[in-house]
DNA sequence: ACAATAATAAAACGAACGTTCAATTAATTC
DNA sequence: GAATTAATTGAACGTTCGTTTTATTATTGT
C-alpha cells in the first residue's frame, strides 16, 4: 500500500507534533523511537520525515514554538504603564497559566535540551533568558521604587522561574486544588518572597486578579 | 589480554561510579553507551558487567545512594529540640550546601527517574518523599506555633524544594557568588517566603549560620 | 479522463546498542 | 612454585536505531 484515503499533510504533520510532545513528555526524547511515535500517529516510520528532516529538527521545532508560545502570551499578557507590582503579577500568573496548559511541552524544553546540537541550544537558550530577562527588569525596577526589598535580583529571578515552572512536577488538574487556587498562592508566595509592602486593598486585588484569569 | 597490572576491584567500581554519575548528568543516560562508560573508566565495556548486572541497576545504584546520602546528611545536621525556625533554617542550609557539592548527582536523580522500572521507581519516590515530608512537618508546626504564615502546607512545601534544588541549574563555584552568599540568599527568601516572624537579632543569627556551614 | 503531485507503505541500509561468553593474565593462597 | 581466584579482554550475539530509497496509491488541477 500506499498514500491511504483520507490523509492530508496538515493534519498528519499536528498529529505527529502532539504525539511526539506526549511521547517525549513521558519517555524522553532519546527513549522515544521514530517507530514508537509513527505507530501513535497510525503511519509508518518513514512518513514522519516528510514533515521533519530529523528526529533532532523534530525536537528543535517543539521547543522554538513552545518558547515562541510563551514569549507571545507574555507580551499579550505584559500590562503597559504599570508599575512593579502589577507587572509582576501579570508575570507570574502568565507564567503559572501557561505551564500548566502546557505541561508536557514545558517538560520536554526544560528536560530535553542537552539533545540539542550547540547551535540550537544557543537559540533555544538566547530566547529562555530574554524571556527571563523581563523577570529581572522588573525586580530590579521594584527593587529601585523601593517597592520590593531583594537581595540579589538575578539570583531572586532564577530562584522565583524554579518555583513556579515546578509546579508542573506536582500539579495534575481536577485534584486537590484548582488552577485558580494555585495561582493565587504561588501569587502571595511571589509578592512575601521580594518583600513586596502591599496594603490590604492592595493584596485583595492581587487575588482577584488570580480567580480571574484561573 | 586480560587481567591488567595494577587492577583493583573496588578502585574500579568507585571508578565507574564516577564516571557515570558525570556522564549520565552530561549526555543522559539514554543517551550514554556502556562502551562510551567504559572508555571514560579505561577499560572494555565487558568488564562494567562484573560490577552491574545492568544498565538500569547501575542508574538505581546511583539514584538510592544519592537518595541514602541526602537522608543521612539531614539525620545528622536536624536540631534537636528546637523550634520551626532553627529547624527550617537547618533544612534549607543542609539541602542546598548537600545540591550544590553534589549537582551531577542531583541531576541524574532529579531527571533519570523515567528510566528506571515501575518497583526501583516506587522505591526511589518512597526515599523522596519520606525526605520532603520533614519539611512539611516543619512548616506545619511552625504554622501551628504562630511562627509561619503559610496558605498550604503542601504547597509551600513543594515550591520550596523546587526553588532550592534549582539551585544546581544556574550556579557555577567560582562565579559571581560564593556558596555562603547564595546560602544565606536562599535562607533569608526562604523566611520571607513562609512569612516567618523574626526580629533583628534573629535575623543575625540565621545568617552567621549560613557563613559558618558555607 | 488524464496528467501532475502529494502522501504514504514496504523494504532495506549500516551503525550502534546492551549483553554474553570463552579465553587469558595478574594477584593471592597454600 | 603450583593451584586457585580475581580482573579483564576480545569477539560475538541478536536487536533496535535513525534514515534512505523505491514503488504505489489517493487526490488535485485541467
Amino acid at each position: 500500500m500506499a498514500r491511504t484515503t483520507g490523509s492530508d499533510g496538515e493534519k498528519t504533520e499536528a498529529a505527529i507534533r502532539e504525539a511526539a510532545v506526549n511521547l517525549i513528555a513521558r519517555l524522553g526524547y532519546e527513549a522515544m523511537s521514530m517507530r514508537q511515535l509513527a505507530a501513535e500517529v497510525g503511519v509508518q516510520a518513514a512518513a514522519l520525515y516528510r514533515y521533519f528532516p530529523t528526529k533532532e529538527e523534530l525536537l528543535f521545532t517543539l521547543m522554538r514554538e513552545h518558547m515562541e508560545g510563551l514569549t507571545e502570551a507574555w507580551e499579550a499578557a505584559a500590562p503597559t504603564n504599570a508599575g512593579p507590582e502589577e507587572r509582576l503579577s501579570a508575570y507570574v500568573e502568565n507564567h503559572i497559566a501557561f505551564h500548566i496548559g502546557r505541561r508536557h511541552a514545558t517538560h520536554v524544553s526544560n528536560m530535553e535540551l542537552r539533545s540539542l546540537s550547540p547551535e540550537r541550544l544557543t537559540q533555544i537558550l538566547r530566547m529562555r533568558t530574554a524571556y527571563e530577562k523581563e523577570l529581572r527588569a522588573i525586580l530590579r525596577d521594584g527593587t529601585e521604587a523601593g517597592g520590593f526589598s531583594i537581595d540579589d535580583t538575578g539570583l531572586t529571578a532564577m530562584a522565583l522561574i524554579q518555583m513556579m515552572t515546578g509546579v508542573i512536577v506536582w500539579f495534575r488538574p481536577g485534584e486537590r486544588l484548582s488552577i485558580a487556587e494555585v495561582t493565587a498562592t504561588y501569587l502571595s508566595m511571589t509578592m512575601r518572597l521580594v518583600g513586596a509592602k502591599i496594603g490590604g486593598r492592595e493584596e485583595r486585588h492581587v487575588h482577584e486578579h488570580a480567580q480571574l484569569r484561573a
